[in-house]
RNA sequence: AGACCAGUAGCUCAGUUGGCAGAGCGCACGCCUGAUACGCGUGAGGCCGAGUGUUCGAUUCACUCCUGGUCGACCA
């Protein structure tokens, strides 16, 4: 039994298909769940993506996330079924159909194309790129269960969200209610403020002055700002703060009634004689001239008179408001208050009515300015500018929103407000502050839910009327044949097969009402209707609601995590999920949102193709916060990511390269407290490494457990390999190789499955060489292992601290060595070395043989703690004493500065107190009250850091640059042999000659050279050498001859 | 209206009971003796966005600004 051979090189793209395509064969993500089956449920729900568009980058970040949780908790022994999802209602879809037709006129689909093939058509589209998400979603190795999926368009998947509507309508909280709602006139459809969002884009508009003449006094007039003369036409009110100051003022010769506040940004320069002050309470019930007649309206219904209104303000305008009640949010309900009338002067295809005669038939929005030009000609224009502001455009059309009063369905979610926000309280939101932030926040201003959308392709409104203002929701296929008394088993719950059904009641004909709904209720819903609850699955729902776990980006605040909460509050009075990871949005390289009509989207296929799917996911996961928004390119990803993968890659090649020669028996008996200190220190670390990894994994911290995994794969590769190569080689003794090998095994073996929810490709290659390389019986994937567990038997943090603090040290000592410009093949005499207390100089102390090692330093020496060799200065410990002597700490700072520092260093060497004598009163100090630095000392290099010293004896004797010529000559001549292309393991005969220093050398270590080279014979000046070589070093120069060696 | 996030080295970002400011990349320099040169090591580089307050002490806590971003927002 042996390890297949490991490449060189890294190759994520070509690795990824092989494992692929192993899963795909031994139906390994079905196996994973079926070897689970029975064990505690982990549950987790999809947020369906819609299929008319191709997958993005940002969709593979969110399915890294959902696939890494699902893993993990399957390697700790849960079972965790995974369903896929897929949107497939609501205005994209449509809309791609009216691209396709070139229809986008809501009456003309209905007549040219009708509803039936529009639907239709939608259905077919729905899943257009549906392949391409299954080739995403299969590529990146996102397990999840596509062939059985729930699609929102089903005919079950419907007939739960009609339950779920029924069982809100039977509590009351669905109503027909008349508002103001943004409007895309030419789609015909309100638009949810999800979509309105969409399409904010900032443009000019007219900001005009006009004058609303008071009824019965002459030449006065009240002075209204507005923005949008379109809805002058339909003008029924003005509107004052009842408690602001107005002011009549004369001006060139008229009278102008505005707030007092706004004199000067209404007026600007104009000479202007203040003739009465009143508050707006005083203005209440005057009456003005309507500026235009066109439209009827009931003149004692209350109209143009002016009304209190606490919406108003004096921040810009005149502190005086037009209200036009079909056009305002506002100015309905201040309408609504005072009885007054809607008057609609545009219809709801966002052109002109033909009684608004100069306008007739023009879209809304182009009727500005012949609206304009009219109040000049008849004095009514006080002042016309522009100004830029934002404005909601149709996503799809470009054309302007208008805010438009009309009936539709709501649900009265705003009375649930406050349950909502006590169980949101419950969820754990990763980041936290979404909770309290953004979800909490938008659920304190809770609106009621516009749910209905008088579109074609939805889930249809299951509401019957019989025109008379009585409606019956129905719950159920089988409700509404008990209605019809007819079997409706075929029927496609769709438009138009729907609106045919209708039935008899009371005498009355009852049809379904027009409206379908906002497919955001749809995925909100899917908690209960993936399973076609409560029709079927009634246990499987009950085992899965609330799931445990869900991931989608931060835009689903407003979106699919407001849509779950909402209706498991209004339903279920419960959450829908408990943990849910909340991910910010990619932005490109320069930090802009990325989009199609900006042309830098990133191809997930791009990175999958050339750096491969595991290093994207391990960018994502273990790199990224998931909170903070981080830019993107190929470059980043390939660059960063695969540093890490290349450093596990090789340790694990090296590994693999020399168990393939040896035959090591791996299930050796070999207590890990026999082995040798180092590999009992990689053991303690690596049971660190489980741990930190685990608690990350269960706080839902991707990025904390990827820190561990790759601080521990440094350790191994830098520390623990590079120290003990020679063991895997050269050892002479079997049990201390065995106890390396056996060592490495287990690192390798424990890290990789902690590595498989991140970088499940990789994983896998490594588990099946590494693991069933050796034990043929295992579980068939690494993603079927249990996840590893820390042995405390193993723990040794004594041993962690010490290896940390020679690490240290070494650092230290390698800067100082740089910094001196000795090379590190030079041997030098000693090393000085001051730790700051005993515990670290003990460390030091027990593995100085490995500080020499690193260092090619023949001797170390400690330096007391209180030496003269160097000077000190003493600070003070301030975690420690800042809050015993609070206000002092300045003076004690400076005393110790001033202070004997060696005397203060011997004192708290020997563990003495020590007293600061300060002005006026004496402090006593202990060892631990202060931190000793010390500096350098003279003649030697030193470097200092946390307290350590290290001090590198730079003289060099005659014999130690014998040694370190030595050194040179034996790695020009490893050099020469690799210029000559000889193998490895070629035996050869060598012969090196030159200055007296470099014969002095060979005096003394010509044995050494040869040893180290595999030089058999020794013979210079060679009659036909494989190879020669010049070399020099400073003032010395060398022959180099080499030939192969025949014996 | 606003709400939230961020602002720390050239770049990307860590940094919690408040106590000497960190990593990776890039840059500079140095290192080839059987895992890695797609490697290893060292170094330079900081008014921790601005200000005020609390405190012996603030990158950290509070408040006010400024800048960028996200989600919102029909203010007439």
């Amino acid at each position: 039994m042996s390890f297949k051979e490991v490449s060189s090189r890294y190759d994520g793209p070509g690795l990824e298909q092989e494992v692929l395509g192993y899963w795909r064969d031994n139906r390994v993500f079905e196996a994973t769940l079926e070897q689970s089956a029975g064990r505690p449920l982990f549950t987790f729900n999809d947020g369906p993506p819609t299929a008319n568009g191709k997958p993005g980058i940002h969709h593979v970040l969110a399915r890294a996330f959902k696939d890494a949780f699902p893993r993990y908790k399957t390697m700790r022994g849960y079972h965790v079924p995974r369903k896929a999802g897929w949107d497939t209602h609501g205005l994209p879809v449509e809309h791609e159909i009216e691209k396709e037709l070139g229809i986008f006129d809501k009456k003309e689909i209905e007549a040219q194309v009708g509803i039936a093939e529009f639907t239709r058509r939608c259905r077919e589209s729905v899943m257009r790129y549906i392949g391409d998400w299954e080739k995403m979603t299969e590529r990146m190795g996102f397990w999840v269960d596509m062939h059985d999926a729930y699609f929102t368009l089903d005919n079950d998947y419907i007939e739960s969200v009609w339950n779920l509507l029924k069982t809100i309508w039977d509590k009351g909280l669905i109503y027909r209610g008349y508002k103001v709602v943004p409007y895309d006139p030419r789609i015909g459809a309100t638009l949810s403020s999800h979509e309105l969002a969409l399409g904010y884009r900032e443009v000019e508009d007219p900001s005009i002055y006009v004058r609303f003449r008071v009824t019965g006094e002459a030449n006065t007039s009240f002075l209204v700002w507005t923005t949008t003369p379109w809805t002058l036409p339909s003008n029924l009110m003005l509107a004052v703060h009842p408690e602001v100051d107005y002011v009549y003022v004369e001006s060139e010769g008229e009278t102008l009634i505005l707030a007092e506040a706004l004199l000067g940004t209404a007026l600007g320069d104009r000479a202007l004689d203040i003739r009465r002050r009143v508050q707006g309470s005083d203005l209440v019930g005057m009456r003005y001239e309507r500026l235009f007649d066109y439209l009827d309206v009931d003149p004692d219904s209350g109209v143009f008179k002016v009304y209190p209104a606490e919406f108003v303000s004096t921040e810009d305008g005149t502190g005086i408001v037009h209200c036009a009640p079909a056009y305002g949010v506002d100015d309905l309900a201040l309408g609504q208050a005072n009885g007054i009338p809607v008057v609609h002067g545009v219809g709801e295809d966002g052109h002109f009515l033909d009684a608004v005669e100069p306008v007739a038939g023009m879209f809304f929005k182009d009727a500005d300015k012949p609206l304009m030009r009219i109040l000049k000609e008849r004095g009514r224009l006080f002042r016309a500018e522009r100004y830029t502001h934002n404005y909601p455009f149709g996503w799809r059309t470009g054309d302007p929103i208008i805010y438009y009063a009309k009936n539709a369905w709501y649900i009265r979610t705003s009375q649930f407000r406050q349950r909502m926000v006590e169980l949101n309280n419950t969820i754990n939101w990763v980041p936290e502050h979404i909770r309290e932030g953004r979800f909490g926040n938008w659920l304190e201003n809770n609106i009621d839910w516009a749910l209905s959308r008088e579109r074609f392709w939805g889930t249809p409104l299951p509401v019957w009327s019989d025109g008379q203002d009585n409606y019956i929701c129905v719950g159920s296929i089988a409700e509404l044949e008990e209605l019809t008394g007819r079997k409706h088993d075929k029927l496609d719950l769709h438009r138009p097969a729907v609106d045919d059904v209708t039935f008899e009641r009371d005498g009355m004909t009852w049809t379904r009402v027009p409206e379908v709904i906002d497919c955001w209720f749809d995925s909100g819903a899917m908690s209960y209707a993936q399973w076609h609850y409560p029709f079927e699955n009634k246990e499987v729902f009950e085992k899965h609601f609330p799931v445990d776990y869900i991931c989608e980006a931060i835009d689903q605040t407003r979106g699919w995590f407001y849509t779950l909460h909402a209706i498991a509050t209004l339903v279920s009075d419960s959450v829908a999920y408990r943990n849910v990871i909340c991910l910010s949005h990619i932005v490109d390289k320069d930090g802009k949102k990325m989009s199609k009509s900006l042309g830098n989207i990133v191809n997930p296929h791009d990175v999958f193709d050339s750096v491969g799917a595991d290093a994207l996911r391990w960018y994502f996961l273990a790199r990224l916060s998931p909170d903070v928004q981080k830019r993107i390119s190929v470059d980043i990803v390939a660059d960063v990511a695969s540093s890490f993968i290349n450093t596990f890659w090789n340790t694990y090649g090296f590994f693999v390269l020399y168990a393939r020669l040896d035959d090591v028996d791996f299930g050796a008996d070999f207590p890990v407290s026999e082995r040798p200190e180092i590999d009992r220190w990689a053991l303690a670390l690596l049971n660190r490494t489980i741990r930190d990894c685990t608690t990350a994994m269960d706080r839902f911290d991707a990025k904390g457990a990827g820190e561990a995994i790759e601080s521990f794969v440094d350790q191994l590769s830098n520390w623990y390999v590079r120290r003990n190569r020679r063991r895997f080689w050269k050892s002479t003794d079997p049990r201390d190789k065995l106890a390396a090998y056996l060592t490495l095994y287990e690192c390798l073996d424990v890290v990789h499955r902690l590595m498989a929810p991140f970088v499940p490709f990789l994983a896998e290659n490594v588990y099946q060489n590494l693991v069933r390389g050796v034990r043929p019986d295992a579980p068939p994937s690494v993603h079927m292992t249990a996840w590893p567990a820390a042995d405390p038997a193993r723990d040794d943090d004594e041993l962690l601290y010490a290896i940390g603090v020679v690490q240290k040290v070494v650092g230290l000592a390698r800067a100082a060595r740089g910094q001196s410009g000795v090379r590190t093949r030079q041997p030098l005499s000693r090393l000085l070395v001051r730790a700051p207390d005993d515990r670290a100089a003990r460390a030091l102390d027990e593995h100085k043989d490995q500080i020499l090692e690193e260092l090619n330093v023949k001797a170390i020496e400690f330096i007391a703690r209180d030496a003269g060799l160097v000077s000190y200065r003493i600070k003070p410990n301030l975690p420690r004493i800042g809050k015993r002597y609070g206000k002092l700490i300045p003076v004690i700072r400076k005393a110790l500065e001033e202070s004997d520092g060696a005397a203060i260093a011997g004192a708290t060497a020997r563990g003495e107190t020590f007293d600061l004598p300060l002005a006026g009163e004496t402090v006593t100090l202990g060892p631990e009250d202060v931190l000793i630095e010390t500096s350098s000392a003279e003649g030697y290099a030193c470097a200092e850091e946390g307290g350590f010293l290290t001090a590198l004896d730079t003289s060099v004797t005659e014999d130690l640059v014998r040694e370190g010529l030595a050194r040179e000559l034996v790695r020009t001549v490893q050099e020469a042999r690799k210029q000559a292309g000889l193998e490895v393991s070629d035996r050869i005969v060598l012969g090196v000659s030159g200055s007296p220093c470099v014969e002095a050398a060979l005096g003394e270590y010509r044995e050494y050279l040869m040893a180290e080279t595999l030089a058999l014979e020794w013979r210079t000046g060679q009659a036909d050498p494989l190879y020669t070589d010049e070399r020099t070093l400073d003032e010395d120069r060398w022959s180099i001859e080499i030939s192969r060696s025949e014996t």
